[in-house]
DNA sequence: CCAAATTGTTTTAAGCCTAAAATGTTTCCT
DNA sequence: AGGAAACATTTTAGGCTTAAAACAATTTGG
């Protein structure tokens, strides 16, 4: 539609693209394209991001994560809770976990209700570091977008919510 | 500007936002929220190529990643081009590329005019292998953003580029 | 009631990733 | 020429991450 390929694909030209659709072999070039530019996007704010906290707090990303789900959950959550939220696998918030329990920066106890699970929450010195460092952060992240106006965001936000409920979908499918 | 935030900030009614901007307490709220999402959809479908490379091909994606890099330069790549282009340290291409040169995917050679450089280049396994997962790849993403229209893709590329320069701006400006 | 399935977590094995220090090579400058 | 700076890569030490298997506790359906 709008970019040149490469002279890759050995079809010869189409007559009938219209009523052949089925049958050629489709294009999705623009479509990887984009995909390689959303995780440009991220890799670069995350590392910026990740080097500014390693500097500044000498802590590192998935455990400010953590900290920010649990921040927002004042009577704590379950692990399979924040693995889900963090869109991490179990195994992982074990770890990390145990290093941040480990740090004085959270709390854990095994529910009295339900014994296999366990209930995580910051500590008063971990809540305290996190907001100094949530506090910071956020003025990182307005300066990594500092040249998106207010109706790009918008903008943005509307096709990533798009693009985010076109992923699960596609997850989904697979899934069943 | 558009979301009503909790009641932490203590600063009353701005009578003259306009004027008094420098001395507000400045709400990026939204920006904040929007790389949030970002980092959502490009979790969301990482961990989808990711979980469809192991169980259709067996094989990682920093692996693909890399071979996607040396594809499009059938001369071959240094090792530091490798490292830029695929935005990781170098160290851990080190490592990547044992592990491919070790399973006959890749072929490394010391460069005959300077004995500091590495060049590595796709053996023929590694190309073929690599087309053929490229091409089901292709669809996969063709899949995931399935419910975009060619206008959304469009309008998503060009409000990306501009994020991915703004955040290059930013991380220059600390970096100097 | 009790076996089977389910759920929540941990463990294991392997690989990925980073920052910083170390190593070897080339270039630059006087 | 010869030492300093720059460059490309590797090594090191530590942490992150995953999938799959193992374990423990609860729920479910006969």
């Amino acid at each position: 539609m709008s970019a040149p390929l490469p002279a890759v694909s050995g079809c010869t030209e189409m007559l009938d693209s219209e009523t052949k659709a089925a049958e050629t072999p489709e294009d999705h070039a623009e479509e990887l394209r984009l995909w390689l530019r959303l995780l440009t996007c991220t890799t670069l704010v995350e590392g910026e991001v990740r080097g500014r906290l390693r500097q500044r707090f000498d802590v590192t990303l998935p455990r400010f994560d953590l900290m920010a789900q649990l921040d927002k959950a004042p009577d704590g959550m379950t692990l399979s809770d924040v693995s889900k939220r963090m869109m991490v696998s179990n195994g992982n918030v074990t770890g990390l976990v145990e290093r941040l329990v480990e740090s004085g920066h959270l709390d854990r106890r095994t529910s009295e209700t339900d014994r296999r699970v366990q209930v995580i929450r910051l500590t008063k010195l971990g809540r305290a570091e996190f907001r100094r460092m949530a506090a910071e952060h956020e003025t990182w992240i307005a300066d990594l977008f500092a040249d998106l106006t207010p109706k790009d965001v918008r903008e943005l936000m509307r096709l990533l919510a798009k693009t985010k409920a076109s992923a699960q979908k596609s997850a989904a499918r697979r899934r069943s």
